[in-house]
RNA sequence: GCGGCGGUGGUAGAGUGGUCAAUUACAAGAGACUGUAAAUCUCUCGGCCUUGCGCCUACGUAGGUUCGAAUCCUACCCGCCGCA
């Protein structure tokens, strides 16, 4: 299923390719999030031209969508999205979180970063976790609705159930449910929700009845000897690649070199990796979860890391934010307004060839839904074109020397 | 000309004697967003500064009543409507 093609001599870097029955996808290579079996704002068509090799849909959402019923009768996520390539569904897992822990708790998987509301604002926890699996509190039958009667029903998913999903979602390749901890857990409860999700990756892959490539998932937070025991643990079982989820150091997040609009960032912070691809098998693809800013990308790459999945291109996108090769601009800006000057005058895109900072201002501002359908576009351009260069790089032996212009002090 | 209604901060529009520098919305400014309940959320938004529940100037203009007025009274100016 997978095959290095080059190790780079200065780092655990690696050139690969995956292999699924949709064709390959080189690596390292990052995966478009399209959580409802869409890319928000893009089609398929849009994704292809922006040079996405693999989309990420979300096991959890899908559920809550289509219902059991609605998935028996379901012709598969690649007829549904029209996407004939690569796709891979993540199983749930990081709802537990995010529905769970992180509102309650506040803050993001990040340490030190949020979720959007990180001011001191507990929410509801809507999750419920067992040993056997999680409830999920479920307003139904709909969110507006619910305000008024309080129609609240609990969804059970367990890694039995979250494979059964996901078979019939089709992904070529599917997680394992796992539980993911917060920042801000403490060792004691870390090492209880890892030995939860260590049995539970192993119930996801003996639930497993089709030949969909399955990923195993590392967690153990913040802590070195928790990641340490669950990568041997999780790296010793037969999974078909290895995912790196949970939480992760404030290390995570940094703008970046010069190149970044930065002040540069020391590789040697970011631990978790470290402490994990060390005792993954060689011959296997590490995907890091939820993980993608453009820092974050190179010191992964450099790591050992195969692919990366992240809502920030097209997140950041509709919100009025665009990568560039020096940073990141904000569209919604009043200096923008007579701005006629070439989104992204260094890119090759088909927005940036044709559209002015100006022309996005004002889309913006009119609140117009082609704004964040060009922003999202020309993000995961910029994502996937990064990667396209750092696969160049590490095969011409060129890596340091690129990561050095966008990340290094 | 007479009568009625109304003139509030960038805009719209609340407030009809004290808790009003004034609800709210929009606009504007700043920030956040990392396996997407996220085309979302947070903060600021008269001026000044020692950023205090501080000082000053403000609810068409000018006076007045009152301990106290955006709120009541008088005159004037302006706008809309009706009648001549």
């Amino acid at each position: 299923m997978f095959k290095v093609l080059k190790k780079d001599s200065s780092s655990r870097a690696r050139l690969g390719i995956i292999e699924t029955p949709h064709g390959i996808v080189e690596t390292p290579s990052f995966v478009v999030v399209g959580t409802h079996a869409k890319v928000r704002e893009l089609s398929s068509q849009d994704l292809v031209r922006a040079k996405t090799q693999l989309i990420i849909s979300n096991t959890y959402h899908m559920w809550q969508k289509l219902g059991d019923k609605g998935l028996r009768k379901y012709p598969g996520l690649h007829e549904s999205m029209n996407w004939q390539r690569p796709l891979m569904t993540d199983s749930g897992g990081f709802q537990v979180f995010s529905l769970g822990f992180a509102r309650e708790l506040g803050g993001g998987k990040v340490a030190g970063k949020g979720l959007l509301q990180q001011e001191n604002t507990p929410e509801e926890n809507l999750v419920r976790i067992t040993e056997d699996g999680v409830y999920f509190k479920i307003m139904k039958p709909s969110y507006s609705e619910a305000s008024e009667g309080g129609q609240f029903i609990e969804d059970f998913l367990s890694p039995k159930k979250s494979v059964w999903i996901q078979e019939k979602l089709g992904a070529d390749i599917i997680l394992a449910f796992d539980e993911p901890t917060s920042p801000l857990h403490d060792y004691k409860y870390n090492k209880e929700a890892l030995a939860r999700t260590h049995r539970w990756e192993k119930e996801s892959l003996k639930a497993k009845t089709t030949n969909q490539k399955m990923y195993g998932i590392v967690q153990g937070g913040l802590f070195e000897d928790l990641r340490n025991e669950s990568a041997k643990f999780i790296g010793g079982l037969d999974f078909d690649g290895f995912a790196l989820g949970g939480s992760f150091g404030s290390s995570f997040s940094a703008p970046g070199g010069p190149a970044m609009g930065g002040g540069g960032i020391n590789p040697k912070q970011f631990k978790e990796l470290d402490w994990v691809i060390p005792y993954l098998p060689e011959d296997k693809p590490r995907h890091l979860l939820g993980i993608g800013l453009v820092a974050d990308l190179f010191i992964g790459v450099s790591k050992g890391v195969d692919t990366f999945d992240c809502v920030v291109p097209t997140r950041e996108g509709r919100h009025g934010h665009v990568y560039i090769p020096n940073g990141r601009i904000d569209l919604t800006k009043g200096k923008y307004h007579r701005d006629e000057t070439l989104l992204c005058p260094e890119c090759d895109c088909a927005v940036c060839t044709v559209i002015t900072k100006g022309e996005l201002y004002q889309l913006f501002k009119d609140k117009n839904p082609r704004a964040g359908y060009l922003a999202s576009f020309h993000n995961i351009y910029f994502f996937n074109n990064l990667m396209a260069k750092i696969r160049q790089a590490i095969a011409e032996d060129k890596f340091e020397e690129l990561m050095k212009k966008y990340v290094l002090v």
